[in-house]
DNA sequence: TCCTTAATAGCAATGTTTACTAATTAGAAG
DNA sequence: CTTCTAATTAGTAAACATTGCTATTAAGGA
């Protein structure tokens, strides 16, 4: 029996996540892969964005209020999020691996990983806010 | 010079937050304002969402994929997503008020919050895949 | 080569949120 | 109390990310 299939689509998407580096969103993605491929449509991309990830063979990055992202297998970090201009970026911390050990009650829950997003000010937009 | 006007929207807005409790989205505070005031508009309880978030009356939190929630002053704390069927719970966690220091290089970001959310499987989704 | 069905392109539809504009109205000033 | 004016509103349209639908295409086993 056949249950996966290699599609060009699909190896071109997951060429563009690696090429784009870290957190591409869907569109970004969309784009790049357009750009070899016009013809492929966004739900394709999404479709196998999830598949990929859920392969393990990228990584989805759930960002509150901005679109989903999606990593190559580059280390488990930490992200921050403009406020103002919504932007996100990298953080420099330490990842917590066991922070899952720190609940209390898993209420029947079976947790597999975190997303951890800090809320700030970028540079460019602190400095606008204070000129203004 | 007046800045701000105390308008029966915004407090309607406001009180239900209030009585809602936690985790209400926008169109849940829309739906409860609207019995009283019918006439009210979902773009009015967005704006004055926000402008009460920002004054620190409510709280926002953002949770990605679904809608953000408003809260009145209930204490800071942690969520779960299933990663199957995409509901929200609370987590049972004491809230790391000093995380942001834990940051090595802030590349001159300005640091005001941090949103963590576990991602897992909740009770009913475990159920089903093992049964299947 | 044929056959089955997974995967696709294209588009419609969803849900959440923001943007726009003319009409309304809170609150300051006279 | 009346007038003035700009903040706020209702209503609607549009932006945005994402999912759903369906006829068509094509991967890969037989």
């Amino acid at each position: 029996m056949m249950i996966k299939r290699n599609t060009i689509q699909r190896s071109l998407v997951l060429e563009a996540v690696n090429k784009l580096k870290c957190h591409a969103t869907a569109d970004e993605v969309y784009q790049m892969v357009a750009q070899e491929h016009p013809t492929i449509s966004k739900g394709t991309v999404y479709r196998n964005l999830h598949q990929l990830a859920e392969s393990g063979e990228i990584r989805k990055i759930e960002v509150p209020g901005s679109a989903d992202r999606f990593d190559h297998r580059c280390h488990d970090h930490y992200h921050v999020r403009c406020t103002k201009c919504g932007k996100v970026f990298d953080v420099n911390m330490d990842y917590i691996a066991d922070l899952e050990k720190k609940i209390r009650d898993t209420h029947g829950f079976e947790f597999t990983g975190h997303d951890l997003v800090f809320r700030g000010l970028c540079p460019d937009c602190r400095k606008e806010s204070s000129s203004i």
